[in-house]
This record gives C-alpha cells, structure tokens and sequence, in this order.
RNA sequence: GGCCCGUUCGUCUAAGGGCUAGGACACCACCCUUUCACGGUGGUGAUACGGGUUCGAAUCCCGUACGGGCUACCA
C-alpha cells in the first residue's frame, strides 16, 4: 500500500500571485515535507479564453524567489505528467463518459442563449440567481428530457453539447475538513454543474477530481472560495473513484483586505503589494507590484505568510522555514478569515532584516544602491555599513536612504537646523576639529569621538550643540547611525572635505 | 434571496469547562540615545447579543445579529 503524501498546488495561470495563492502553496510545501512526502504543481488551464501570456513563468519566478520549488511540475518534470491540464484534455472525456453511463451525468445542448433565457424568466426577488438544477432541468434541452434516438442524433451532427452532472435529489452529502471538522450539504440546493464543457475541455469540478486521483494526490489544500463546490466534488469522488481514495481536504481561510476578499484592487487602492512579484498585464500593460520589489526578504515574506492563519501555540512568532516545516500542522490553521495588515507585515521584514547578517543582505542591499545609481566596488566596504544601518530598515530600499552619504556628497545639507544657533565659536571650534582630525593617526569612530568632545570642553562648548551640525555637516540631515561611525566609514579626506564644504556655506 | 463558512483588543492571535482573558503589530507615555532608529519599561484596548447546559462558559448547545464566501460552458 503506498502511503506517500502527495498534495499539490493547481493555480490557473491567468495573472499575478497573490498572498492567498502563496500562502497555499506554503502549507502545501510544508505538510509534504513534514511528511516527507511529494509536492506537486499542477496548470488548471482549461479555460482557453483565460489565456494569459507569461502567466505561467511567472508562477515558477515567484515560488523560485520564495524558496517553495515543487517535486514535480511542467518545469521540474515527474512521474504522474502531463502536469498542465490543456495536454491532458484526453483523459477527462471517458470520465464524463462513464458518468453519464452510469446515470451520474447527462449531455445538455442548451445554447449559451437559451441558458440565459431561462435564467431571465426564473430570476425573482426571491431566487435573483436561478440555477440549472432539479426544478429547470425536465425543461431544458438535454439526454434527461430528449429522446434517446433524438440524442444520438445531435450528438451525430457534431450539435455542441455540454456534459452536466445530475445531482441527485435530496441527499446530504457531508466530509470532515482537516481545519473546520465536519461540513454537509443539503443536494437540493446543489445545482448540476458542468462537468465537460462544449469545447471538450473539462472544467474545474472534473478536472480537479479526475487529476487529483490520476496524480494520488493524498491531501488537498485549497481556499474557503472552494467550500460551496465541495458537495460537486465529493459527489464525483464517490460516483468515479470511491470515497475511500478521496483525498483529505482542508478548506484554507480566506486572506481579507480592507473590504473582502483581498483583491489586487485593495492593493493598488491601500498601498501595499498583493502579489508575490511585480506583474505587468500583457494586454493592458498595467502594472502590479509585488512584495519581492517593494523591498521583502523572502524569509520574511515566508514567514508573515505562515503566521497569517497559523500559530505554533507559543508566542514565537519569527520562523525560519525548516522550522516551519518542524512544526506546522493543519490543526491549528485558524478557521476564520484573516485581515492581512500590512504593518504587521513590514515589521516582519524589518525583524529579518535584523536577524541577517551583512553577507546574506548583500545581494538584495546592492542591486538597490546600484539601481539609484551608487557605485558599489567594494563589497567589503558595503559590508560594514549594511550592518550599521540594517536596525533602521523595513524594506529594502529604505537602505538607500540610510547609507547614500556613504558614497556621494549629499546634495541637500539642513542648513536651516543648524544655522540659527551658529557662531563665531563654532567656526572655530570645527577648524580646531579639522586639524585635530588631520593628525589623527589612528581614524577610529572611539578616538575620534573623545578627541571632539575634548576640544569642545576645551572651548567651553557643550557637546550637544556642535554634533548635530557634525551630523548634517557628514549627511546633510537628522538621521543616519552614530556620527562617529560615519566619520570613520567615510574616512579622514571625506570627513574633513565635508566639514570644510558646510564651513564655507555657514559663513 | 438561497446555501456554506466564520465571529476574543483597531489588526494578527493565545487560552480545548476552572487564577486578574496572555502575546505581537499599531498607538500613547517614560527611559536609553546630545539625530533618526534599535532596545527597555509602562499604558489605552477584546470574548457581538440573548437564551440555555453547568458549582463554574470566551470555551458546549440553540437562536439572533454581524462579517465573509459561493451562487458561469472562470478558476
């Protein structure tokens, strides 16, 4: 008996990634490896009209950056392909087949306009979404209400025709989730979906059933969107395969933006990003951005996400992935819905630009110096001031605005916070402090420190009122780590060279 | 409208019948820091409502309200 896990992750490549669909994949790729099991990556492309160029490349660009390869896929192969939907189009026919055989499923030939006909003459105050179930279906167009010769016929003449399934009357169909505990439905309420469509293309509610079996996917993990398709599917899984090979289902809770369901419009509209990475529609041209651009770590990314629904019970809440693959376990995914916030979420990625050291924060710190146009030569040079700064950074390109003075002059110097207070003193107390710099053999942020402040003493100055000009003097403002430690990165030319700039500007 | 799922500080959540309902983000105050941060200490702030069950309910049950999802030849 083989008893691999085997779960999977079926996105639709019709567009950006967003946090939901991450954060399945997450719980996806945590439970296989838990269970040393197998993760799949399934294309549910079966929807021809929803193609969308590059779509699917982008999938693989994002669970690449996140760290969350598959086992098997289009692109990592497998044994259990092909794993795109639209070149397994063969294997679904023969199931809605069997079904129709077996009583389970009938061929409708309603046109698109006929549908719509019924829906208009059925739509009222009360019932303002009629559907094609057991109160329309003796009246539509199809092998339940034509005559067997008249169905053959159509069938014949190539009449394009659909396959529904036919949900029996009044049945209650339940299943345990592993997150919600038992769930059921009452199958009159069910309408009789269809299950291959006039194309030959199956649509979900096939396609899902009939590859998750083929693929003996063991546990499957989707979004609470899915619940109310649930009875569709279970109703499948007993007519085709026996309820014994169904998987384990659990209904994942649904990531909520300001308003609903998050969407790709709440983050346009709020600011923040929603989508792993920056996608550009093809069509419309129109631009999403992504956690990766807007400055996240991956880890963290990972991280926000897990704990977005899940919680090992402590009060930790920085995991690493390894840890997260220890500990996670589908019992405590919360059940209800869970409000993304997005400060929460920088604090994340500021908590593990923290706990990383210069070396790991070196390739994602230098493309965004280089990208505004600083020259970095020298990683070691980078090294030292990436660890200086990283406690004030939340996303990434905010180490452009702590380290740029490290590498050019700064154009803007506050001269209005220190001009008020400015005197003939201070003139002098900053010559002082330039000779005594350029002897200075040693250049080290300590010496340097207690030599300012001696001649300051020596002056009569009290300190505090010449290092804020010190500062804006090296960085042109009010912000920036510990002035001595600039001074010494910057090194004795620059220090001095930026001292005598702003003199010459104050007098 | 119908069906399904849900409901603990503003947000993410802990507490699986038993201490004063705990933590984190955000916010506020203070300390540290002669900048901005980091850090530290403290504070504001929640069991939706009504009934049961029980010695005892955030926890179990019922109802109500509210929120969300679904209701396509989309996934």
């Amino acid at each position: 008996m083989d008893t691999t896990v085997r779960v999977r992750f079926a996105p639709s490549p019709t567009g950006g990634l967003h946090l939901g669909g991450v954060r399945t994949v997450l719980y996806n790729y945590l439970f296989a490896r838990q269970h040393r099991g197998e993760f799949v990556l399934r294309i549910e492309d079966t929807d021809q009209n929803r193609y969308v160029q590059g779509a699917e490349a982008y999938i693989f660009d994002c669970l690449q950056w996140c760290g969350l390869e598959p086992d098997e896929s289009v692109v990592h192969g497998g044994a259990y392909g092909p794993y795109r939907q639209s070149e397994r189009k063969e294997n679904y026919r023969q199931y809605a087949e069997q079904l129709v055989r077996d009583g389970h499923a009938y061929y409708a030939f309603d046109t698109p306009e006929e549908l719509e006909k019924m829906r208009q003459e059925n739509r009222s105050e009360t019932n303002p979404s009629p559907q094609y179930d057991h109160a329309v279906r003796n009246r539509m167009k199809n092998s339940l209400t034509l005559k067997e010769e008249e169905v053959n016929r159509l069938i014949k003449e190539g009449i394009p025709h659909v396959i529904r399934i036919l949900i029996p009357k009044e049945e209650r169909v339940s299943f345990t989730d592993m997150i919600r505990g038992e769930v059921s439905f009452e199958t009159s309420v069910v309408d009789d979906k269809v299950l291959l469509k006039a194309d030959g293309m199956p649509t979900y509610h096939l396609a899902v059933v009939v590859d998750d079996f083929l693929m003996k996917i063991t546990h499957a993990f989707r979004g609470e969107e899915w619940l109310p398709s649930a009875p569709v599917h279970i109703l499948l899984w007993k007519y085709l395969f026996g309820l014994d090979k169904m998987p384990q289902w659990a209904h994942l809770p649904l990531i909520l933006g300001p308003n609903g369901k998050l969407s790709k419009r709440d983050g346009a509209k709020y600011g923040f990003p929603v989508f792993a990475m920056n996608w550009t529609d093809p069509v419309t041209g129109e631009l999403t951005e992504g956690f990766k651009e807007k400055g996240f770590l991956p880890e963290a990314f990972i991280n926000l996400l897990a704990l977005l629904g899940w919680n090992d019970g402590t009060d930790q809440e920085i995991f690493r992935l390894e840890e997260l693959v220890e500990k996670f376990s589908m019992d405590r995914v919360h059940s209800g819905g869970a409000r993304f916030d997005y400060e929460k979420a920088k604090w994340f990625n500021h908590e593990w630009i923290k706990a990383s050291n210069a070396g790991r924060l070196m390739p994602f710190v230098k493309p965004v110096l280089e990208a505004k146009g600083l020259p970095v030569n020298d990683e070691s040079f980078l090294e030292k001031i990436i660890t200086l700064v990283k406690e004030r950074c939340h996303l990434l390109p905010d180490f452009y605005d702590q380290s740029f003075f490290f590498f050019k002059s700064p154009e803007k110097i506050d001269l209005e916070a220190i001009q008020p207070k400015w005197n003939e003193q201070k003139q002098l107390f900053f010559a002082e402090v330039i000779r005594n710099f350029e002897l200075d053999p040693e250049w080290k942020a300590s010496i340097l420190e207690s030599n300012f402040k001696e001649i300051a003493a020596a002056n009569h100055i009290k300190p505090g009122d010449v290092l804020l000009p010190f500062r804006i003097m090296l960085v042109g403002g009010k912000f920036g780590p510990g002035v001595f430690d600039i001074a010494e990165i910057l090194g004795r030319d620059e220090t001095i060279h930026r001292i005598k700039e702003t003199l010459l500007r104050l007098s």
